[in-house]
RNA sequence: GGCCCGGUGGUCAAGCGGUUAAGACUCCGCCCUUUCACGGCGGCAUCACGGGUUCGAGUCCCGUCCGGGUCACCA
């Protein structure tokens, strides 16, 4: 006579200890985290999605732990062909690799929930066993019918448990007639706990939480004998040994479920930490950020927009530590791996996504990349989102290097007016003479009949330094009325009709068509004289006519 | 609705019984400056509310309110 796990696994099976031999405990250095990310494979990766990976990635790498990935492939329905490749496609663009899976495989192996469906089989029968666990033949529309009695019964404590779990109490001999019937069945677990009391926890980020202990017979084996994301968790990062399971704070409810699972199986129950999710305001409500709603949701969307995935991370860095921006004011250049990070000073409320900070962040970090290297990101990123500046920098060579290197190669100050590749080409389209738009903003109190008496007498001189060149507008200045420096002018301005900075701001824009613009010296080198004299020339005749 | 988490300026936040309640972003003003950017200085603006406890409360306790999460054969 077949029990009842016999039945409901016909199949053979490793054996729970073996499996314990299998994945033994790693031999680390004290004080090592194991941590991972375990997404599903939907091809999409969540703005809250990388900043809970990067967590994990921190936490494993300033331990000396290890950093893992687990694919939760357990449900068909939401799968996306391709969408591994992608996600970690998408995690290494941000220098996130995982020590282990994904690609690289490891010792823990497989690391994919779809190839382990044994593994779980060999827990749940275990459990079947050790009576713990039962199947339940309920169908959809009678599940629907408990939750409407307990609805109209007000019921506070609404699911499947206690006297409202019909098939809990099934015999033995019923069950296998069932199943042996061709009954469809889930594997449920057999809660044995009591809702008057309380379990505690400590939950890294959050402290000390206490809550009723679980009392739902929550389901652990699907009808396709594929885990529920609950059993596949405990069995999942017991065996591959994680230490730390940092995750979204949207299963800090589940935690007296995965504790009482941990207990049942066994398993020493890892530390817990749940990170909040990352909000998005509108209407001055908060609310989590929505793949449906927010575009800023997606990554893709960061890097269409050309922020440097370096701006990204720095800008969540400062979300999970308020200390990071103090710790990179005195270590500018430091890796981020350096700062000293810690799971115990990451807030517990949700942040509203900035993006007015991370462009503030993005300057900053854009700031410190060497024209050259600018220059090369900027064509990269303009290959797979602007074709059209692509063919420009294609059919301009170098030019873009020498344009970003103005004031910021060697520069003590370096500027920090960029913060997405995106707007690289408006910053630098006047140095092209097929996007250059002639324009004559003039400063205040400046008439064309003064910008035409400027341009009129002024000359360029190409091998000029930059000393000469300027000192030749400060006497043009001079001999026109301006005053030579803003201070001269400030002490006396009845005595001027402006300042040099009216002169060569004049200059500035009949070169460049606009008022502002980084050393308009470097800017006239880097276009030539030849341009630079016939935008002069130009300029002149416009106000003339 | 039950349970849970959270609530300090517009935003991110420091704070662990006694502070003029840090700092950053934004905005405004000033300084520096040939423009802009950078940088410097200054300013606007915060402890959700009500009760306790205490000589003293942003900090501790209780209640209320507000926001979020969860209660799936999704993760």
């Amino acid at each position: 006579m077949p029990t009842l796990a016999e039945v409901l696994f016909p199949q053979s099976l490793p054996n729970p200890a073996a499996l314990e031999a299998q994945y033994p405990p790693r031999s680390l250095p004290e004080g090592a985290r194991v941590t991972r990310f375990a997404p599903s494979p939907t091809g999409f990766l969540h703005l809250g999605s990388l900043y809970t990976a990067y967590v994990n990635f921190l936490t494993a790498h300033s331990t000396g732990g290890v950093f893992f990935l687990r694919i939760e492939d357990t449900d068909k329905k939401r799968e996306v062909a391709g969408g591994v490749a992608s996600l970690l496609e998408s995690l290494a663009a941000f220098g996130i690799v995982p020590d282990e899976g994904g690609v690289a495989g490891g010792a823990y192996a497989p690391y994919t929930q779809s190839a382990r469906r044994e593994i779980y089989q060999a827990f749940a029968k275990d459990l079947v066993e050790r009576g713990l666990a039962y199947p339940c033949f309920c169908t959809e529309d009678e599940l629907t019918a408990l939750r409407d009695a307990q609805e109209t019964a007000d019921v506070p404590q609404k699911g499947y448990w206690g006297q409202w779990a019909r098939c809990r109490d099934l015999s033995a001999q019923d069950a296998i007639a069932r199943v042996q019937a061709g009954d469809a069945w889930v594997l449920r677990l057999r809660a044995d706990g009591d809702a008057e009391k309380r379990i505690v926890f400590t939950d890294e980020v959050r402290g000390k939480i206490e809550m009723p202990e679980n009392i739902l017979d929550t389901v652990l084996l699907k009808r396709d004998g594929v885990p529920t994301y609950h059993f596949a968790h405990a069995v999942d990062d017991h065996l591959m040994r994680t230490t730390h399971v940092i995750r979204s704070e949207e299963w800090l409810a589940s935690v007296p479920l995965h504790l009482a699972l941990m207990r049942v199986c066994g398993f020493r129950a890892p530390k817990y930490a749940h990170i909040s999710a990352l909000m998005k305001s509108e209407d001055g409500a908060k609310r989590k950020l929505s793949k449906r709603k927010d575009p800023e949701a997606a990554v893709s969307w960061f890097s269409a927009q050309g922020y440097p995935a370096d701006a990204v991370l720095e800008y969540l860095m400062t979300l999970i530590s308020s200390a990071f921006e103090d710790w990179r004011r005195v270590h500018p250049t430091e890796p981020r791996s350096a700062f000293p990070f810690t799971l115990k000073k990451m807030s517990a409320s949700g942040a509203l996504f900035d993006a007015v900070k991370l462009a503030d962040v993005s300057k900053g970090v854009i700031a410190l990349v060497s024209g050259a290297d600018l220059a090369q990101q900027v064509r990269h990123w303009a290959g797979a989102h602007d074709t059209a500046l692509a063919a420009l920098l294609d059919k301009h060579p170098d030019r873009l290097a020498q344009i970003l290197a103005i004031d910021r190669d060697g520069a003590k100050k370096p500027r920090k007016d960029i913060a997405r590749y995106g707007e690289v080409l408006g910053y630098v389209s006047y140095f092209f003479d097929e996007l250059f738009v002639p324009a004559l903003p003039l400063p205040e109190g400046i008439s064309p009949a003064d910008a035409s008496e400027i341009l009129g007498a002024y000359d360029y001189d190409a091998d000029e330094d930059k000393d000469a060149w300027f000192a030749r507008i400060r006497a043009l200045a001079l001999s026109l009325g301006y005053a030579a420096s803003p201070k001269e002018y400030k002490d006396n301005p009845a005595q001027w009709r402006g300042h040099v900075g009216a002169v060569s701001s004049v200059i500035r824009a009949a070169i460049t068509g606009r008022s502002n613009t980084p050393d308009l010296w470097a800017i006239c080198r880097v276009l030539g004289a030849t341009t630079v004299l016939s935008r002069l020339q130009k300029a002149l005749v416009s106000l003339n006519t």
